[in-house]
DNA sequence: GCCATCAACACAAACGCTTTATTAACAGCG
DNA sequence: CGCTGTTAATAAAGCGTTTGTGTTGATGGC
């Protein structure tokens, strides 16, 4: 800490400040800050000493009432996952302190009666510039049609194209697929399907993947073995419990998502199925429990990090009307092999 | 959606255009919106009246800058579990949103050495108001010792006294002792115990008070049945993994937290140690993981949520000079008794 | 009926920056 | 050397609030 005298006399520098000392005029000083051409170097260095010298910070709030911008992008999500949004966040983040934004979230927990609205306040108010829609709040079709119509920037993570914004999309389809190979190669051609929340577009893809994969091998599905689930624990161990009740059961289950493969996990210890002995059982996602579940579970990470990455970079392009600001992408998933996961039985 | 024209000709309603509508000054109009007295009720209504006809909502921008005030707070953290972070965030918020503020999120995922001079920068810019601190960066002496000096209204969330505010805690050495009572009350007596990482007050509030119940029951605490722990899983595991070796193995562990007993139940799977018949386990905190291992955990459940509307509540009473506004606080936890402690064995 | 009191409101000055014109400096060119 | 065109810097006008100072009309005590 080498700054024992922050605080100059208590009192905040202001460009004037900076400008007087600097001897030029406050555009000047402010040609510096937003790195706007037409300044000589020697007059750049004049400011930017100026302004160590004074400690100045630009104030934002000035900054946002003048620019009309307010530095912020706002982060919308109605997901309980902590993990997924945690990391959400963290990438996000990354990005908009290399462009020094900020991020404001703004957890939709309730009915999203409201959202709409308070998304367009958050906006007109100066709040944020623009929003990040995480899954599944990024499918919510009034929401986008709300901020296309009123031309607020937004990027979409998501699986379905919506609206004209550049949507940032993992393949889950592919991932799904190459996890139901995983299965057929091990020897498994019983193999149960748990299905996700009916609204998330994630859901489907992950099921058509593993329809096209099954297909692909010239294995039939087995609608008994096919279990709507909500993407949550309790509905994922409920679905084990019926998938493992059948006369003729599954040797393996693919859970759409870690979440319920861990509660079909528990419904096969509840029952002594071993696992992989008996039953192999993957998930989806590779959230941190994944690795700490017994035992530990095959499943598919998906590139979140990147994902937000992306998503928060494209949005500030869009922003900033940078090149790059109307593009869409889509990432992979890479398959994760732990133990809950062997040889088919017999 | 009953807002077909919200966007009123396309141009937001200022001040002016409320004042002008309601035939009085702008400064009633502030005066209303900002509930300060003096204004009659019926001026009153004819200002609501005409901002609810334009649509009008206050710039924020405009706010912050005259009135020096972000309506924001900055959450500041550097703990890795999501759940418990975004328990923080929610909790926080809910608070936030009754009195109009919202929340900056800032982790410190780095070295926190330019973490200090981010967070006064965050204030001094206008960016926030003040900052709640949750665990552990709560207790980083440098960064309230700075906030202090310079008068950043902030609330910490902690075990740990430290400088003049207000801080919110949890009795984890009482629930600690209440945990270890439990073991006792099973039949348990040959006890270990993981630790916390060391720089968490968290960790020694835990040991201390797994110290007090052992030493209240008579029973001696055997050191080689204690491990240092990390609060993350492989560090369980492999304290997990010591502890079963030993030649005279423990009959329980309690675990400083779930993620490390999960560690513990892997270890324990891993040898075919049963649980809860050979071996109990338990962790502390209740991460939702718990109630999805096998066996479900039993745990101690902190009352995070309620941490974090108390602490938000505290900032924000403090930031707006109201009473209350320098209070701390202690809340307590509550067992939960799942399947992994079971009586001891013979 | 007059002066003090007070509620209710008006006016104008900040707040600290960006932005739009505008002017000054400076080069190239015949 | 004067003309033009480009670059560097200035001056002044907002941005939409809050806030301090003033002003008015109504109330009440004597």
């Amino acid at each position: 800490m080498n700054d024992l005298f922050p605080a100059n006399q208590g009192k905040k520098a202001t460009i004037d400040d900076v400008a007087a000392l600097a001897k030029v005029s406050i555009k000047t000083v402010s040609r510096v800050f937003n790195a706007e051409p037409n300044v000589r170097p020697t007059t750049r260095d004049r400011v930017m000493a100026a302004a160590r010298e004074l400690d100045y910070q630009p104030n934002l709030s000035a900054r946002r009432l003048a620019a009309k911008r307010a530095f912020v992008i706002g982060l919308l999500y109605d997901n309980p996952q902590s993990d997924y949004i945690i990391a959400i966040q963290e990438g996000a983040l990354q990005i908009c302190r290399q462009y020094g934004y900020h991020i404001l979230i703004h957890p939709c927990t309730e009915e999203p009666a409201g959202l709409v609205s308070e998304a367009v306040n958050l906006k007109s108010q100066g709040m944020v510039d623009g929003f990040l829609l995480s899954q599944p709040i990024s499918e919510n079709a009034a929401l986008i049609q709300a901020l296309e119509q009123r031309n607020i920037p937004h990027v979409r993570i998501s699986q379905r194209a919506l609206g004209g914004a550049p949507c940032i999309s993992v393949n889950d389809e592919e991932a799904a697929a190459r996890m139901t190979q995983h299965l057929i190669e091990l020897g498994h051609t019983r193999i149960g399907f748990v299905m996700g929340h009916p609204d998330h577009g994630s859901s489907h893809d992950r099921h058509d993947g593993f329809q096209r994969a099954m297909a692909a091998a010239g294995l039939t599905v087995n609608p008994d073995w096919v279990e709507q689930g909500l993407y949550n624990f309790e509905s994922g161990y409920s679905a084990g419990r019926r998938l493992l009740a059948a006369a003729l059961r599954p040797t393996a289950i693919f859970a759409c998502n870690d979440h319920m493969a861990m509660g079909v996990l528990t419904a096969a210890h509840e029952q002594g199925v071993t696992v992989p002995g008996q039953l192999s059982v993957c998930g989806f996602d590779d959230t941190p429990m994944a690795r700490y579940s017994w035992p530990p579970l095959t499943t598919s990470r998906q590139p979140i990090h990147q994902v937000a990455l992306l998503a928060a970079e494209v949005l500030l392009k869009r922003i900033r009307n940078e090149a790059g600001g109307d593009q869409s992408h889509l990432l992979h998933c890479e398959l994760v092999r732990r133990a809950s996961t062997g040889s088919a039985p017999g």
